[in-house]
DNA sequence: CCATACACTAACCTTTAGGTACGTACTTAC
DNA sequence: GTAAGTACGTACCTAAAGGTTAGTGTATGG
């Protein structure tokens, strides 16, 4: 079992390592890209409500209050750049586009959604925590 | 059961309703917020350094690779406002200030350090899920 | 015939997360 | 005596996230 510091910098030997496991605390680690994508405001939102099943590029954006075209449609294309979403394009008039999670990307969505979820019942503890705290 | 609709907005009962419950899907809902601190960039590395125990903030500085002392302490700052940090300052030369998670942060940082583990242990298949693309 | 829906892209602008550098008040180590 | 460590606050700056508006081409609904 090796351990790597942060500081100490990488060797040529610990960078093979990263890529084999991977350790989010070092700052050139390619997880914290994938992280990003996955914690961004509205990555969450989509990787959870595609967790219900195969969605239309409309009905993700009246599904998730408050995103912008411009938003959803980057978010989406972060995703499937990272693996996680799969996008099929019918070439039909007017366009057709479903989008939906890769096996890969349901395994992700799983864990945000747990997260997701325990933020939204916990809730009343937490905003009681922030008002009791003054 | 009642279901949410975004679009329609909030009625006076379902704003009641959202306290009790949360729902990230909706615009305005409070849980938005907590989220956002607690899928930060740093957020997510500060929660997941400190179920590791109390640490000193020059401590978790060196620990997560990368952060400025600004954003650490914004971070800090973020988490403790929701609840999820401790800070217990000593009046002592130099000044010297433990941070440790609350009973509400061990929990969320229980299912950040879930998404944040299996992204790391994934790392492979998702780099590879990346390139094999094109 | 005009509006709307679809799935976007491009251009432009605002906001904010985040970084850099400096200061502080005192102590220990060199 | 000087450098470093401690836990930040402040000021300034950049980069990127995010928002707004307009436009595309066609087809359907009123």
């Amino acid at each position: 079992m090796e351990v790597l510091s942060p500081q100490t910098g990488a060797s040529a030997e610990s960078l093979a390592e990263l890529l084999r496991r991977g350790n989010v605390f070092s700052e050139k680690c390619p997880s914290r890209e994938v992280l990003k994508h996955v914690t961004s405001r509205w990555g969450v939102l989509v990787l959870v409500a595609l967790l219900d099943g195969t969605h239309r590029f409309s009905d993700l954006r009246r599904k998730i209050g408050g995103v912008s075209e411009k938003m959803l449609a980057q978010t989406l294309q972060w995703l499937e750049a990272d693996g996680f979403v799969l996008r099929v394009s019918y070439p039909v008039v007017p366009p057709h586009v479903e989008y939906s999670l890769t096996p890969l990307g349901r395994q992700v969505g799983q864990r945000v959604e747990g997260l997701a979820d325990w933020i939204e019942g916990n809730l009343p503890q937490i905003l009681a925590a922030q008002g009791g705290q003054g």
